[in-house]
RNA sequence: GCUGGCGUAGCUCAGUUGGCCAGAGCAGCCGCCUUGUAAGCGGCAGGUCAUGGGUUCGAGUCCCAUCGCCAGCUCCA
């Protein structure tokens, strides 16, 4: 008997009854065998020594691949299981996946891991590489899979909740052992344990059971695990430099803001320099929305308790404001309660209300740099990324439903340019939908949403869709951009909102002169302004565009008698519009040119004895490794002027 | 909020098992030098060791609480 193999190319090969995928690897060339850790057969995954039970189209999976990494990573996974298993005897363990860049395992123990306990963790763990241990697989029925782990109560209920996910096809269980330690396991894994050539544990961390907080507190250990010893060097150098662009570090040494805990956490305050940059990305924003057809708007902080719960916000967010102001109360006299703002919708809102609405007027588009407070759980905080005091460039949006879709359109195109101005050209969407508990009606869902799955279609903007993650008022698209670093941020937020316009009765009269209702659309494209500077900070590693960057032009005056000279080209660069500071420190001019640069200034002016004399300076621009000297003035202000210019 | 880790000058860090251990570099200030493209030289000043309690003859070091930071979990109308 034979069967037939088809390969990924579409060639086909006959090959003996009880093929593995490795011989098939083998047949094909000995350096694929070598390199390969699993192998796909039709759509299954295999482990590379399972035999192929029939005619099958077969793909070779490599240790150099996601693929391959996911396999070696989970099997790195059960490798730390067994060590902490042999080394904390009692201790029990749940689940243990492989994750992007790596892998965990949850563990139940007397006590949480110690750093030390990490290195004797890991030490074991090479210990059990070095012993090169295969991995058998074997299939077992579930009565006899509850027996078999009947010391681990959380095995057995993944095998009594029966999920063909989780290592379960009918009513067998799949499970792995190698030497004396057994886990559930879907598979594949490598064939054994020397396979695993590059593994460090990176951290201990609490995780609930099953991730719900009511469950029991596990102890997760997070440990990465690479094709070879130079890939994990490659990948730590890579964390080490996300650790170099961190937007708190940088904003410390860029002297941008800060935290001082005196304010509480997930309060910032703006030096002068991050000042100017804010004002800067503020006064852009302010610039494209009065060209795009918005309004300006303002509103105050705090509102009547009424207010918040007319929007529903008492109701179904306040865990997320900062708790209630009495005012005027006292003496058995009831106060008036106020909250500050954790949104901007309700403001506008009255904006609109203030007066009778014609359709004449719609969309009605108000704008603006709303600052408000949200009561973020402490755990959650994270410098300017998440703050509890921030800037929405926000914007509330009233239309008719007809205009609904052309306005989403508008939008989308209008998001963009935005992003990209900020230099982001790599953009991800995500189109959230009906969630179970909803308001309004199912008609008016579906077609909100047809009208974001259209705006992105024709946006050509490739999106993912996420059943029932839509707010409740209505349906939504994310944005995501890629840094330079290829991470992904969700930056702006686009929502449909049926609920707000019906609390408040919002109406606009019709050319018939009859009462219609205005949708709304929430939106908001840097989303926060503190976190988008954070991400601008990360993405540009402080290295700013020049139009954004707080000091645009050092000017250096090689010794004290060029003081007055460079003084007077600072002027000009000032009076161009150009953000220039002139270091007549009494310093080196090498000194004075490595601060510069070390501050991520983009271009640095040095004059001496021969510019004084002849009107020039000497330029050099930031990336470019020497100056040019003798250029005029004149042409150099032209030129530092031009690099400038916001895009608009 | 939960689990773990952490908190020594503005910044980055040293400070053995509690006992002449409160230190260094950079930044700052004051001098000298007058500089042509990534660190000139010398000096000075700067900390209630996050805060508050406690243990001890003695606490930066041990314990408790609070505040803040970090990682993860959870959350992110």
């Amino acid at each position: 008997m034979s069967i037939r193999i088809t390969l990924p190319d579409g060639s086909e090969r006959t090959m003996p009854d009880g093929v593995t995928g490795y011989d098939v690897a083998a047949d094909i060339g000995p350096r694929l065998a070598k390199a390969a850790v699993a192998v796909t057969v039709d759509s299954a995954m295999y482990d590379l020594h399972r035999p192929i039970p029939h005619d099958a189209t077969v793909s070779i999976i490599t240790d150099n691949t996601e693929a391959g990494r996911h396999v070696l990573r989970h099997s790195a996974a059960h490798v730390m299981a067994q060590a902490v298993l042999e080394l904390f005897p009692g201790s029990t363990f749940a689940i243990g996946p492989a994750i992007q860049d790596g892998f965990y395992y949850d563990f139940s123990v007397d006590a949480p891991f110690t750093p030390d306990d990490l290195e004797r963790i890991e030490a074991k763990m090479a210990d059990i590489v070095a012993a090169d241990q295969p991995f058998e697989r074997d299939e077992l029925s579930i009565a006899d899979a509850l027996v078999q782990f009947e010391d681990h109560p959380f095995k057995r209920e993944i095998i009594a909740g029966v999920d063909a996910d989780e290592g379960v096809e009918g009513d067998t269980v799949s499970t792995y052992r190698n030497d004396a330690f057994l886990d559930l396991c879907r598979g594949p894994h490598v064939p054994s344990t020397g396979r695993l050539k590059a593994f460090q544990l990176m951290r201990s961390a609490g995780a609930y059971w099953r991730g719900d907080e009511t469950k029991a507190q596990l102890q997760r250990i997070y440990g990465t695990a690479w094709e070879s010893r130079k890939a994990l060097d490659a990948y730590l150098v890579q964390l080490e430099e996300a650790a170099k662009r961190d937007h708190r570090k940088l904003g410390n040494e860029l002297d941008l803001y800060s935290f001082p805990s005196e304010l509480g956490s997930g309060l910032a305050v703006w030096h002068p320099k991050g000042g100017i940059l804010r004002r800067t990305i503020e006064d852009y924003s302010r610039r494209t929305h009065m060209t795009h057809g918005y309004e300006y708007v303002v509103s105050p902080h705090v509102a009547k308790a009424d207010l918040w719960e007319t929007s529903g916000h008492l109701n179904f967010y306040r865990d997320g404001m900062y708790p209630v102001m009495e005012l005027d109360g006292g003496e058995g006299k009831p106060g008036q309660e106020y909250f500050v703002k954790p949104m901007n919708c309700p403001f506008h809102i009255l904006i609109y209300r203030a007066r009778s609405r014609s359709y004449r007027e719609l969309p009605l588009r108000l704008f603006e740099l709303g600052t408000v407070y949200r009561y973020e759980r402490s755990g959650v905080l994270h410098g300017l990324m998440r703050a509890r005091g921030f800037t929405q460039d926000d914007s509330h949006i009233f239309t008719t439903e007809t205009d609904l879709a052309g306005e989403l359109q508008r939008l989308l195109d209008f998001v963009l340019m935005v992003l990209r101005d900020f230099g982001f050209d790599e953009f991800e969407a995500d189109l959230s939908t009906r969630p179970d508990k909803y308001v309004g009606n199912v008609e008016a869902w579906k077609r909100a949403e047809e009208y974001l799955a259209a705006s992105l279609d024709s946006a050509d903007l490739s999106y993912q869709l996420a059943p029932g993650e839509g707010a409740f008022y209505g349906p939504k698209i994310d944005i995501h951009i890629k840094d330079a670093i290829g991470r992904r941020w969700q930056l702006s937020t686009i929502q449909v909102d049926f609920a707000q316009p019906e609390n408040f009765g919002l109406e606009y009269a019709t050319n018939e002169n009859t009462r219609e209702r205005p949708v709304m659309i929430h939106r908001a494209l840097l989303g926060s302004v503190e976190r988008f500077v954070g991400i601008l900070v990360e993405h540009y590693a402080g290295a700013f565009p020049m139009w954004l960057a707080p000091v645009q032009t050092t000017v250096i005056p090689v010794a004290d008698r060029h003081a007055e000279y460079a003084r007077s080209v600072g002027d000009q660069l000032l009076g161009v519009g150009i953000r220039a500071h002139v270091d007549d420190a009494d310093e080196t001019v090498g000194e004075k040119i490595r601060r510069a640069i070390t501050s991520k200034h983009p271009a640095v002016i040095v004059v001496g004895d021969n510019d004084v004399e002849h009107s020039t300076v000497g330029l050099r621009l930031r990336g470019e490794d020497s100056e040019q000297r003798g250029i005029p003035v004149v042409e150099a202000v032209a030129q530092l002027a031009e690099m400038a210019r916001p895009p608009r």
